[in-house]
DNA sequence: TGACCGCGTGAGAGCGCTTCCATATAGTAC
DNA sequence: GTACTATATGGAAGCGCTCTCACGCGGTCA
């Protein structure tokens, strides 16, 4: 190869070099590039063969150009909080979100949208038409994101509930209430009498429903709900957390954590407080990330389909974008994993 | 907002709708979009107004045909361990690369090329100019894309020293012989003699090279290196590995994991077997992952930089773009975080 | 034999943008 | 007043592709 001096950046070939190397026209190339069936067995053959010759990949700017179809989509996280990105839950939405999408042609955009006011940037970015639709990630509080996306009729699915009721938006949620149930009924049937809940940011609707299927639980075995502490998902502030409820209520025997890096913390907290768990204070978390199962002790959580949940987003999205209606909102089942906290 | 009925989709404006607007044509407002000085500022502020009226946004597929420019990069994952994967390393790997995109209006296409031989569609991708650049990572074997995309004239930065020398290729590794030395020269300076090692993968550069350094502080101690076994950088892999260690060792008194993730499986098998950490056995991983800070007892670890990786990979691959030249290999420091297990 | 049909093919318009080149206008120097 | 220059603006080409439309050809039917 003589290319090593190409100083003069070699063009990449077109469709006209394709066309002329198999003698034939620029439409005819295209049909055969694009599986038309209106095109000769030998003259697909012929241009088959100046493709392979020549090395053409078609270039996707000019085919967007025209068909105004990017193939592309983009994964918008909305998570303002590093610690909270970095987690497994977050990075397994992106790696089974790209991996759904291998094999369909669609390409992963992934847009880090940390800050509250990027929804203009993120729109416009959006309207620019560099993709065919969106996939929502880590929603905080009541965003005019999704809203705006319906309303300029992008294909839209939503991971998670959005706190207002959007007609028309698709989203696709884990039922937290009724996890959140099931952990708390598993404290309860274990005898628990005294249950805290460390609950997570008040902002997020899955905070909210996890919260609610607490209450929901102690209030059915006759209980009031009235042991609860806000954290913010890491690690951290399980620890502060626990901290804060140890020193309220330091009979309490059971502790549910609206995720598992918080129930980390609290189990951390609670050795160093000279307790034993389950023995003393029995611990449930929720989402079931890798970590639950190396924490001293294992823990017991909440499992959530998130793997499910990010291909059953993208496949919905896939359809929306074929055209088809937006399509409804979904609710996984979530299940209890019964380790040894409790 | 009458809206709501529309079937047509009431398409973009476009820059003909802007220049129309303001009563100017197209070229002028061209040069306004794109910051020409020679504009006068009457026409200049006409365009802008215009611009926010009729809510035009540049369509990306249109400039990319005429500049030659997608302003996108893409961050290629050569990971097919769907474990490792989801582990907080990549995902701090694509967080921070996409963090240091920001403000920058370049935008970041996720690839998740998992299967070995995957790099001929990735590379076809690329060429295809979807994107402007490449950043590698999580590179196994002598893979051939770095090659492939380094001929192909495509700013190329890999995360990871390559197997094999490639003149011109630019790389930002970080210094795992070192590291690795440092860990092994600790548990040594704690008076252990029969250290073992969990190495990683053999088919990666960072785990050999951690392997080098570990077999390297032995050798220096006068000790030998020999006790040796491969994990797959997955807490299961490094449970197998310890178990596996004990059998043909029992009287070993310290570990070097070649990452968290095994010496959290490695703690636990230890635990497991009666063993007490770091008292009989001192264990040190590598990564310095959050999971390090929560295990019990606390890992005492091998820092690496892997967000001013991933923030210096991104720099160097924009400045690649921008026209300058390769830019030679980085090596960045790692240090030892003492812990509580060794 | 002529009218008709279906199929494979090519010509060419046009997607929305940037940018070269030409032109108009105003300003300066002689 | 003329000649020249600097500056703002418009015309128009063209990036690489898709797709409509028109055309030519061979076959079928009356």
């Amino acid at each position: 190869m003589t290319e090593g001096q190409a100083e003069l950046v070699r063009r990449q070939p077109t469709l006209d070099t394709v066309a002329a190397e198999a003698g034939v026209s620029r439409a005819t190339a295209s049909r055969v590039i694009n599986g038309s069936p209106r095109v000769s067995p030998e003259v697909k053959r012929a241009v088959q063969d100046a493709i392979a010759r020549v090395g053409y990949v078609p270039n996707r700017a000019a085919r967007t150009l025209v068909r105004r179809r990017t193939d592309s989509v983009a994964l918008v996280i909305r998570e303002p909080n590093a610690t909270v990105l970095a987690d497994p839950y977050l990075a397994n939405i992106i790696v089974a979100t790209s991996d759904e999408l291998i094999g369909t042609g669609v390409q992963l955009v992934l847009v880090n949208a940390r800050n509250d006011d990027e929804h203009e940037r993120v729109a416009d970015y959006v309207r620019g038409g560099h993709v065919d639709g969106v996939l929502l990630a880590s929603m905080h509080g009541d965003d005019p994101l999704p809203g705006m996306l319906l309303a300029a009729g992008v294909p839209t699915v939503v991971g998670g509930r959005p706190p207002r009721r959007i007609p028309g938006l698709c989203y696709v949620d884990v039922d937290n209430l009724g996890g959140a149930q099931l952990a708390t009924e598993h404290l309860l049937g274990a005898g628990r009498k005294r249950i805290a809940t460390i609950a997570g940011p008040a902002d997020m609707t899955a905070a909210a429903d996890r919260l609610d299927g607490f209450g929901r639980a102690l209030t059915e075995a006759g209980l009031t709900a009235d042991r609860v502490v806000h954290g913010e998902f890491t690690h951290e502030s399980g620890e502060l957390a626990m901290t804060t409820l140890l020193d309220r209520h330091p009979d309490l025997d059971g502790v549910f954590a609206a995720n598992d890096l918080m129930a980390a913390g609290a189990l951390r907290v609670l050795r160093a407080s000279g307790r034993r768990v389950p023995d003393d204070v029995a611990v449930v978390g929720f989402d079931d990330i890798d970590l639950a199962r190396h924490t001293e002790p294992a823990l017991t959580t909440v499992h959530q389909p998130v793997i499910h949940q990010a291909r059953l987003m993208t496949e919905l999205l896939l359809t929306q974008i074929s055209g088809e209606p937006g399509g409804d909102p979904v609710v996984l089942p979530t299940q209890l994993v019964r380790r040894d906290s409790a």
